[in-house]
DNA sequence: CAAATAAATTCACGTATATGTACATTTTCC
DNA sequence: GGAAAATGTACATATACGTGAATTTATTTG
């Protein structure tokens, strides 16, 4: 079951995040649609719970600086490592397609870090992005990561849906590709979930945590040039990643 | 109305800011005395829209970076200017007490910059925590800054309250240390609304934003040099603030 | 390697809560 | 400066949703 309120004042933040300027009470109610009521009780909430003020008279709300205050602290905690930044960020630069770090969340893979394509055609991804864990390179990665007891666990609980025509829709389909991903020397998937996406991933393990790199663009851009991708995809965890175990 | 499942949401990640590490479903409900099947939903739904994750097979969740994103997406913009943060560092270094900016949301203030005193005995202030806006020297510094009209706007509003001894519990005893405060040149406040705290305040008007600047601590501390402090207050702004206006 | 214990999910029900409606306040426009 | 429009606030009610109990899955212990 989603809880709506909660998912509501996500909502609320992605909304200034985007608009980046105070909100009446009324703009918000109008840009969602909800009653007035509902959301004088929601912006009554957060700006009790110190995370919205009124930055200026008559101009409306705003997040408190509280969110980013908190957010920091969050974060300062095992941060990634600097040099998983550089990584994708010289993947994308030399491919010109968007490269990311990728973390597990149940059956799903959670985009963590995420350096955006420039081309004019490219595969949109946000930090926070999900994507099924079975259905797409990076996930896939994530899996060649995990004993079978751990996979077997997670497969019990994917709900197998044909995303597009090559979707892996069994458990042993999975297997199948996972096998066919260790001799090939790295994942890959064509539309196996996004229409038109292909990407190339390999693992990426770092002390505990079980990461994997992904490159992914237009199917027709990458399609051709998969196996070049994921070399240089390697080549680059090689350059960057520091020798001595930390 | 307070909504519940939206202050839930603040108090996940406030939990998550304090611990600093991953949480089970079974800790964070425990934590909070919430019945299990409740945390399981909210969980699922911040997990949903990508806010949370599993770093580690079976460590339980922690926060994804989006929220850093997403926070330095809304905070980016119109930040307070530099100098606002090194004039409450200043303050505090100075006279070893909390400082803070303050602005307005309705009747609260509420903090949007802090510097903590270093001492034993000292304010507690954090950013976004919230005072009445009439009860306490930053926020009378911020009423200044009304009109008349917007002042009774206000007035309006207020539940007067008897939080201490010299709490004023009249818009007349309001405004009337209001006057107070433009003859003596600055703010104060003593234990008006914090049992032991004293400060002293003054207006900070940056472009059309209204702040205020404050300096609080035990009433101890503070009492005896109030008007010191006031003046290193005034004296700190006036160095500190660009001459040529923006 | 069972059996026991703990944790995570599911689900039907009754209540806390989102909202429609009414009222108040503020702003706009002529 | 007065009327109309827009915005913000209060409240009762019906209903979406949080929860207790039951079920399944995972983990520990003897």
């Amino acid at each position: 079951m989603i809880v709506r309120q909660a998912a509501n004042v996500l909502e609320i933040m992605e909304f200034f995040a985007q608009v980046k300027k105070p909100a009446t009470l009324a703009e918000i109610a109008d840009h969602f649609g909800w009653p007035r009521s509902s959301t004088f009780n929601l912006l009554a909430t957060l700006s009790e719970k110190g995370y919205l003020y009124e930055p200026r008279p008559r101009a409306g709300f705003y997040p408190t600086p509280r969110w980013l205050a908190m957010a920091r602290m969050i974060s300062e905690v095992e941060p990634l490592p600097q040099w998983t930044h550089q990584l994708i960020a010289d993947l994308s630069a030399e491919t010109g397609e968007t490269a990311s770090i990728v973390a597990p969340a149940g059956v799903m893979a959670v985009f963590i870090d995420v350096v955006e394509s420039q081309a004019a055609i490219r595969y949109f991804a946000t930090i926070g992005h999900r994507v099924p864990i079975h259905a797409t390179a990076s996930g896939r990665a994530l899996l060649l990561q995990y004993s079978q007891e751990e996979r077997d666990s997670v497969y019990r609980k994917i709900e197998f849906k044909q995303y597009g025509p090559s979707t892996p829709i069994s458990i042993e389909a999975v297997e199948t590709e996972l096998r066919n991903s260790i001799a090939r020397g790295y994942c890959q998937s064509f539309a196996d979930y996004s229409r038109d996406l292909a990407g190339a991933a390999i693992p990426l393990p770092i002390g505990d945590r079980r990461l994997s790199v992904v490159v992914a663009g237009p199917e027709f851009r990458i399609g051709p040039k998969v196996a070049d991708v994921a070399a240089l995809i390697a080549r680059t965890v090689e350059r960057l990643r520091p020798k001595a175990p930390a």
